[in-house]
RNA sequence: CGCGGGGUGGAGCAGCCCGGUAGCUCGCGAGGCUCAUAACCUCGAGGUCGCAGGUUCGAAUCCUGUCCCCGCAACCA
């Protein structure tokens, strides 16, 4: 096999945030390409590099009373500590802040201006002047010039799916500070990237560059029309690189963005003597760029644009992922399943996302679903029970006698995953992880048996037997070591250990097609310990926390963007008068028991507890909000004296007390800690 | 009619492109083993492949319609 040339690059994460586990989905999925590449013996490079300009950052840097620089350093090592914990080895980590990255944006822009593809023009733009910049699309909201509807963000209204610029909204305001902002025109410039129409209906539709999904959502999407111009450009205040002969102005951040892939490449190539061109300019080097699909617009339209009109070689492949759902639902900081990359470390062992997240990806972009549950099982039984336990089970009655001098005869096992290990690699080249995954645990799911069949435990108890069991453990090492380098790619941990147990590292994917022989075996000491449920819970407990301390300390600033939506559906009533109030008796409640009631749509049934004995039956509305199970043993506050009323499900005898507009959204009212049930909320 | 993906035994999925009476992992039940991190092995139960039409000798697989779920909708992977 000859040796590819091959380059890689996963999306440079925002400098706005720490890594969460959506973030791992992507730089998981990229290093695993990468390990098997390098493991497959060419030579690919991962590169990579936080992205740090714009306006988000700037925010982000004054809220935290620093420099941008100073903020944009900080995240940077924390990002890379993260990227380390779970075994992400890039080539080069570099910055979209650096001076390589500068003079390449130059360099590139150059070559887009030649091309003739710049123009200026004239842009309206909302502006805050209390925080003095002006407001991206997503730091407005308004109300939707078409349907009225208030509150929308600035680019498209979420109930009439209407789209506008956010100067067009009704009443807008500036999320940042809340106040009105102001419409100021400046000039910007634009790309014109319907000039490069036909390039890019020929790149994204011929030679296997992207999913197919992905060619006919851009196809139905954009190719299908006139390309609308693009707007590179961001008048100061700005955190980015001003543009040559364009003084006051900023390249718009998702310029210089992917630029960074070149330019972290460009750090690499310094420190090893390599010549950048050899890498982005070179037609024996394959490109492979790793993006979530939220990005693709970027990455198959302008990027591809701009590498052709500055001469740079164009991508072998943009390998597009879904996104990650935890327990069948978009992540959620409330219910602490959106967790960070640092808290998942605090608790459980990197393998095992990377193992749980390689058995799910597969070479399309659905989403990702990461059931807890499934997460604790399918890990503790394929990575302990089938495959670590081929070594437990045999290592140790080898200790003293190593391996045998010749290979024994195995029935055909060695050599039948010698020849599955062809599959395994199209898999893995293909990011079909999941059948990769598959494939090994077949194989894992072969060898047991063996070890089962041939029953060392009862061979080391005949002396006369040694060789016998020598030959057996053999062949179960050498089937557990076939493994472990199939898994290498994504279990870089496993690998080094079994190299250490068996006294020879795995370097190459093609040391799966020759037995081990002859060698020492060091003693056994446990490879991966189980998940234990726990601390899964743990962790998610932690995420509940970090989420509420972040709430919390996002507060004080006294912005407070509370919408007037709640009150413009639910208009104030007619004053009441105290008397009228103490009518109501509200009380502190237990929730002692909560079942669904099946026949209905709505309903919880639900029993409270007053303190004593004193109990009532209530039916609550609130089915799609709560699962009963949560509900038992904490405290509402109800309405104790209404009258019972006769539902079809049974007598209700009284209320509980909560906000929102029904369905999902509806919120219990709660009590502070200290009180108990039956006392009178005045 | 915005776009895309999906609905297959309890859960997660493969099979669908290239039609021929359904497969994998987990879970569950029974038994076995005891070397191994309550790990391992054997056997078994469990599905009218969302629904309705159509094409065909024959459809999970092709076509049409319909219902439901999820994601996306240019600066959040």
């Amino acid at each position: 096999m000859t040796a590819r040339k091959i380059l890689v690059t996963a999306a440079l994460p925002y400098a706005n945030g720490p890594i969460h586990i959506g973030h791992l989905v992507e730089y998981i999925q990229t290093d695993i390409w990468v390990r098997f590449q390098k493991l497959r013996g060419h030579r690919c490079h991962f590169f990579c590099a936080d992205d740090t300009h714009g306006t988000a950052i700037m925010i982000s840097a004054q809220k935290a009373g620093v420099s941008e620089k100073e903020f944009i350093a900080r995240v940077s090592e924390e990002h890379q500590r993260d990227f380390a914990g779970f075994d992400i080895e890039f080539d080069n980590y570099g910055s979209t802040d650096s001076d390589e990255n500068r003079q390449l944006c130059a360099e590139i822009w150059q070559g887009v201006r030649d091309a003739g593809l710049v123009k200026e023009k004239d842009v309206e733009q909302l502006f805050d002047p209390q925080v003095g910049t002006f407001l991206a699309d997503r730091f407005v909201r308004g109300t939707c010039p078409r349907c009225q509807t208030p509150d929308q963000p600035g680019d498209n209204c979420s109930k009439c799916g209407h789209t506008y610029s956010p100067a067009e909204l009704i009443d807008p305001v500036s999320t940042l500070s809340g106040v009105k902002p102001e419409v100021r025109s400046a000039k910007h410039l634009f790309i014109e990237l319907e000039q490069l129409h036909g390039f890019l209906d020929e790149w994204t539709q011929c030679g296997d560059h992207l999913q197919t999904e992905v060619a006919n959502y851009l196809k139905g999407h954009f190719l299908h029309e006139e390309l609308r111009d693009w707007d590179i450009s961001r008048p100061a205040p700005y955190f980015g690189f001003e543009i040559p002969g364009f003084p006051g102005n900023y390249w718009y951040v998702w310029f210089d963005a992917p630029i960074g892939y070149v330019a972290s490449t460009a750090e690499w190539c310094q420190r090893n003597n390599e010549k950048l061109e050899d890498w982005w300019k070179s037609d024996d080097v394959e490109i492979h760029h790793f993006i979530g699909k939220d990005i693709t617009y970027f990455h198959t339209l302008f990027w591809p644009g701009m590498l052709k009109s500055a001469g740079f070689s164009l991508p072998e492949k943009v390998h597009i992922h879904g996104f990650l759902t935890v327990d069948g639902e978009k992540m959620s900081k409330s219910k602490g399943t959106f967790v960070r990359g640092a808290t998942y470390l605090a608790h459980l062992d990197p393998s095992f996302l990377r193992y749980f997240y390689a058995s799910k990806l597969g070479s399309r972009l659905d989403d990702l679903d990461m059931n807890l549950d499934e997460f604790v099982n399918k890990v503790n039984s394929d990575l302990v029970g089938k495959v670590v336990n081929l070594a437990s089970r045999s290592a140790k009655f080898v200790q003293e006698v190593g391996l045998s001098k010749a290979y024994p005869d195995d029935g055909g096992l060695f050599a039948h995953a010698a020849k599955v290990g062809d599959e395994i690699a199209e898999a893995y080249e293909a990011c079909d992880y999941n059948r990769a995954m598959r494939l090994v645990m077949e194989l894992a799911d072969r060898a047991n048996p063996y070890v089962e069949s041939a029953a060392p435990w009862n061979l080391r108890k005949d002396a006369d037997k040694a060789q016998q069991l020598q030959d057996v453990c053999t062949v179960a090492l050498n089937l557990f070591r076939q493994l472990a380098i199939y898994l290498a790619p994504v279990l870089p941990r496993l690998a080094r250990q079994t190299g250490e147990l068996l006294n020879q590292p795995i370097e190459n994917w093609d040391e799966s097609k020759t037995p081990l022989v002859g060698t020492p075996v060091g003693k056994f000491q446990h490879m991966l310990q189980r998940v234990q449920e726990k601390d899964v819970h743990a962790m998610i407990e932690d995420s509940k926390e970090e989420a509420a301390a972040q709430a919390a300390t996002d507060q004080p600033g006294g912005q407070y963007n509370d919408t007037d939506e709640a009150l413009k559906a639910e208009p104030l009533t007619e004053q009441c008068t105290i008397d009228d109030f103490g009518k109501i008796d509200l009380r502190v409640a237990r929730v002692v028991a909560a079942e669904s009631v099946p026949e209905a749509r709505k309903l919880l049934k639900l029993t409270l507890s007053l303190g004593g004995d004193e109990r009532r039956t209530v039916f609550a509305g609130i089915k799609a909000a709560y699962e009963p199970e949560k509900l038992v043993g904490r405290l509402v506050v109800m309405v104790a004296n209404l009258a019972p009323r006769q539902m079809k499900f049974g007598l209700s005898e009284g209320m509980i007390c909560a906000s929102g507009p029904g369905g999902k959204d509806v919120f219990l009212l709660d009590v502070d800690e200290g009180a108990v049930p039956g006392q009178r909320v005045h």
